[in-house]
DNA sequence: ACTGCTATTGAAAGACATTACCATTAAGGA
DNA sequence: TCCTTAATGGTAATGTCTTTCAATAGCAGT
């Protein structure tokens, strides 16, 4: 029985098609996908998938810890697969991959001292870091724009209008 | 000439009523406000105010740093005043109220981290830490309630459906 | 494998949030 | 004051997310 298995089976949820879908389709994808993204490429595998399966999925997903939501400039949110760890999420504005930032240690660091200096008591920290990756630093304006448009088509087929 | 009139008028841009009015409002909020909140407010101090206008002056506003964007539970952002500082922002999910923490040293560092490990170059960290204020630590369930409708009428009349 | 309970689904409609359009207005330099 | 043009704001269009509810399908028990 899979670590997700036991985790749904422990509040007496249930593994449907429709969940298993949509991790299928987040575990394949290279850059964090909008709900409309994951339905688009999850009726590949499952034709009847339906857009608030997906909602509220992925409201399930994220409440186990199991997805994290990406913040994008426009008004939609991204969603990828996490780790339970607590880490800060890196996010390249240009490729739109996205990565955890191994080792907790700093942000943690960061955490307690807010809580010792201030009395708050934080219970759930957004550290989502954009900027440009490595491989996206090198590249002049019009590179730039290339790169970004070419990922854009590589993973979801751009199902943004 | 205030620092803002200035850093308008470094980039070309004009000084308007409608962009005074949404500073204005923004100043005397206690809590972060959507823009429709934000347009109903500012509408008592100027009365053809627009919603476009006013997402057109967030978008601004965001760009120079002098507001920041509140992400919250469900859909819709918040938008609050900010320091152009690098800073993390507390936000309490009881009373809503939000602080930014005084000294980035921590956030600095913890940055400075991650860019050194991984070559990766951050140019916009956002490092929101939601949890409870030391107010909010000691209300119970129904009490924290009370104090979460409470806080929601205070300020901007709850324009929230 | 069959049955029953109920968590879950998904189509459709609705409620909001955000953006595009464009004729009109008003900052602010000359 | 006069001009240029950045900016506005009403309206319509688009996109995102939620509510509803009859139908479906996990899965525990037999
Ligand atoms: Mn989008
Ligand atoms: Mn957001
Ligand atoms: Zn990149
Ligand atoms: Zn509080």
């Amino acid at each position: 029985m899979s670590e997700l298995e036991s985790g749904l089976a422990a509040s007496g949820r249930r593994l449907t098609r429709a969940r298993r879908t949509v991790l299928r389709v987040l575990s394949d994808a290279s850059v964090p996908l909008s709900p409309r993204e994951i339905t688009a490429v999850g009726r590949q595998h499952y034709g009847h998938l339906g857009l608030v399966t997906v909602y509220r999925t992925l409201e399930l997903l994220e409440l186990m810890h199991w997805v994290r939501r990406v913040h994008g400039a426009d008004g939609c949110h991204g969603y990828m697969l996490c780790g339970r760890a607590l880490s800060p999420t890196l996010v390249c504005r240009l490729c739109g991959r996205v990565a955890e930032f191994p080792g907790g240690q700093p942000l943690r660091s960061l955490i307690d001292r807010v809580q010792a200096d201030t009395g708050f008591r934080v219970d759930d920290p957004l550290v989502q870091l954009s900027g440009l990756c490595p491989a996206c630093q090198g590249a002049s304006g019009a590179d730039e724009a290339d790169e970004a448009a070419h990922r854009e088509n590589g993973s979801a087929e751009s199902i943004h209008t």
